[in-house]
DNA sequence: CGACGTTTGATATATCGGATAACAATTATC
DNA sequence: GATAATTGTTATCCGATATATCAAACGTCG
């Protein structure tokens, strides 16, 4: 879809606001946020991002995404639970899960066991590599992750802000 | 990549925890999140797809998704900018913003008009439609959206967090 | 002026997270 | 024992995100 319009065709558009003309073409400077910057949802998104580029630097070492580690750290907090159990949890879609899951054995980090009791599901369950790799990775998220979180905005600061984040996750 | 593993083949995975079999097949009750509650980055993405998905709910009858809202209004607030100055604060890809673009341009919401000082740029541009679509959706937003958060934290807890990770998103 | 590099919008394309439908194997229910 | 439900899986689709590349238009500077 190509433009033919010109700045002269302003027909419908109309309120090219009086004393701004649409060639002052630059206004070098920040552009204004306004409204958005209340928004909290755009924040939100916004620190997302951002505590997610820095979780992949710290931890980078080890090769883990945010929800590779989350997946990690709940087999080793729930052991004996299957895919479906872990998958609901964490908010993946099982179909979704699949993949991720064979990620995470070619790595030998975790192992699918077919349970005895009802030979349909797999027992997930932590290697001996996969737990280390989780107690290094702990450490790092700690040490410099989280770590630069709480200098930033203190740590009461820091503990109110997971508070009002886990109330809007549970209660929103 | 199938899976022959039985649970009797605990081989290398080891710890199967004493006492705690793997046929204890159903614990039922929660998982426990564990530490994975402690993570601000977890809770950042719960609490952020709780707040886009209601977002959405409540500009349903407009048919704007939050990152068209953000275009709106940064386009009613910063009147006389080109693609790449919307794109770039919004943190969008100039090449993924055309295509978003299109889709506001086709339902008349904002048009691109060329500049007549640089004859590459497009200047973006609110429609009469658009901004009364961007007035309604405020109204939404502000009276169904915001308002139920405010009153779920507390108007200063909701200031508060928002300071936070407006912090976050700037500072960190 | 004219060659060269840059910028702007656009296209094509790849990747990734997330969603649904469908299937075989197994289990549960009646 | 027939039927329904569950588990893991595959295929597939959609949306957001990322890169490379392009033509048109600009800026610079010899």
């Amino acid at each position: 879809m190509t433009v033919s319009k010109t700045a002269a065709d302003a027909a419908k558009v109309s309120r090219p606001v009086a004393g701004q003309d649409l060639d002052a073409s630059s206004d070098d400077g920040l552009l204004q946020l306004g409204e958005l910057s209340g928004l909290l949802g755009y924040s939100l998104k916004r620190a997302q991002l951002r505590v997610f580029e820095d979780f992949l630097r710290c931890v980078a070492p080890l090769q883990l995404t945010p929800a590779q580690f989350s997946v990690l750290l709940l087999l080793d907090q729930n052991p004996g639970r299957n895919q479906t159990e872990i998958a609901n949890t964490l908010g993946i879609l099982r179909p979704n899960f699949v993949a991720m899951l064979d990620a995470l054995e070619s790595r030998e980090l975790c192992a699918r066991m077919r349970s005895a009791s009802d030979r349909r599901s797999h027992i997930l369950v932590l290697t001996d590599k996969g737990r280390a790799v989780l107690a290094r990775a702990k450490k790092l998220v700690a040490n410099k992750h989280e770590a630069r979180l709480i200098e930033l905005l203190g740590p009461e600061s820091h503990a109110a802000l997971l508070e009002m984040l886990a109330k809007i996750a549970r209660e929103f």
